[in-house]
RNA sequence: GGGCAGGUACCCAAGUGGCCAAAGGGGACUGACUGUAAAUCAGUUGUCGUAUGACUUCGGGGGUUCGAAUCCCUCCCUGCCCA
């Protein structure tokens, strides 16, 4: 792959918000790169990771993908493991209090962590490093002498910081540690790239720039990667707006999970969390706008593509003739879970015991709501006795086959 | 150390004694429609109950009151100002 071509497909899905920047960081990836490839040495390309969970959705998976993008095209990947940082706390999203990990969960969600990575990230060619390796070395004067390199002032032109000084919300002196902590990461890995997302902007390029070139190193390469939407396509994918995409599910919740997003919110997906490259994505994009390509038939490639990275290709296929199947021509799937059903339960209690519904008051809400229907004939009464085995379906996509005992 | 302003349900955010299980928005769920679980429109969204209703919820604990998210005390947390 040509140059030109390497660097479209690295910079896609970036996003620096500033114009000045973006074509910044890609002038100096394009000259790293033809020097890299002349000396032919790989450059060192890396991203680090606070394992303070191991629920993995796919807005965790867009910097993985990066690193695979670099990992394909031969260069060397550190996948890091922010052991002493997230024994710290990360400081951007500090709403509740976060109970303080021990050494051992931290290295146990990391290992967990990495597992579901590596569902993106090639194993073999992947090095993990943990920070606790060289931060927990410093000392107060070392800490002291790499602030000596920053200003409040630079830290409150971070937007993050700016916003909340001007909201009158906290912001404490460990958060701007934070910041320089990962500097020096990218210090001591000698980093030519690092991967981050918009919220490490400033850690990456800021901070991890002034830092290297104060420590005598050449500054790295930031490439900051856009923000996936939810399944809303509107606000950021987060689990707690309980608009993700799990990665552990199965295949066919992640199918449809897929193809509930708006069609608005393809390009973003399309960009951030496929294997396509810069050309096939441009070329999807095209086709969808020319009217050439069916938004429903995109989304389905695009169900497909997803599907597969994470459950292999026999499963995406079985989960998308699936899809077919119930939605498309509104029959039933065909492996449902089943439940045995005692004779005295009523519709409610059955709902409520097979896990279809979250309460009571939620399934009587179903049934008022002509959601829950057995072989296809809605149920009225959720006090009466279940009435006959067969397929129960809660909503559309919930279906239970219901056995006498 | 002192003064002031805050801490509300999944998230944001109204509410300053009863009409508050708590406005509004987002998210989520259901229905209609469809190209799909899209868009659009409508409904629902603490738990238990057929229901009058009962119970739990507004940072923690204690109190005042027939009655508190709302008033008082105390503790914890956050911000601003002063020292």
């Amino acid at each position: 792959m040509d140059i030109d071509r390497q660097v479209a497909t690295l910079m896609q899905g970036t996003e620096y918000g500033d114009a000045d920047l973006k074509k910044a960081m890609t002038q100096e990836l394009r000259e790293r790169l033809t020097e890299a490839q002349k000396s032919g040495r790989s450059l060192r390309v890396y991203c680090g990771y606070d394992p303070r969970t191991t629920d993995l959705h796919l807005g965790h998976t867009i910097t993985m993908r990066k690193l695979r993008q670099f990992q394909d095209l031969g260069h060397d990947v550190t996948f890091l493991i922010g052991t002493y940082t997230s024994l710290i706390g990360d400081p951007s999203d500090k709403d509740k209090l976060r109970p303080i990990l021990t050494q051992d969960q931290v290295m146990e969600n990391a290992r967990t962590y990495a597992e579901q990575a590596f569902k993106v990230l090639d194993r073999n060619k992947t090095t993990i490093r943990h920070n606790h390796e060289w931060l927990s070395e410093l000392s107060f004067a070392d800490l002291i002498n790499l602030a000596s390199n920053f200003t409040v002032q630079q830290f409150l032109t971070r937007e993050n910081f700016k916003l909340r000084f001007e909201k009158g919300d906290a912001i404490f002196l460990h958060e701007t540690f934070y910041a320089i902590m990962q500097a020096y990461d990218a210090f001591m890995l000698k980093a030519d790239v690092q991967v981050g997302g918009t919220d490490q902007l400033f850690n990456i390029v800021t901070a991890g720039r002034k830092l290297m070139s104060a420590l005598g190193a050449r500054p790295n390469i930031g490439v900051i990667m856009g923000i996936l939407p939810g399944t809303d396509g509107e606000v950021r994918m987060s689990k707690s707006l309980g608009n993700h995409i799990p990665l552990n599910t199965d295949a066919n919740d992640m199918y449809g999970k897929v193809m509930s997003l708006p069609d608005k919110a393809m390009p973003e997906f399309l960009r951030l969390v496929t294997r396509w490259t810069a050309e096939e994505v441009d070329e999807k994009l095209a086709a969808l706008k020319s009217e050439s390509l069916h938004p429903r038939d995109a989304k389905m490639e695009l169900a497909l593509e997803i599907t597969e990275i994470f459950y292999g290709s026999e499963a995406a296929g079985t989960a998308q003739a699936e899809f077919v199947r119930i939605f498309q021509e509104g029959s039933m799937p065909q492996e449902m879970p089943e439940f045995v059903w005692q004779p005295e339960q009523t519709v409610l209690d059955v709902l409520v015991q097979a896990g279809l519904v979250a309460s009571r008051g939620e399934g009587r809400r179903l049934i008022q709501q002509k959601g829950a229907r057995l072989d296809g004939a809605a149920l009225e009464d959720p006090n009466q006795v279940f009435p006959h085995g067969g397929v129960l379906q809660a909503g559309k996509r919930k279906f239970l086959r219901v056995v006498k005992d």
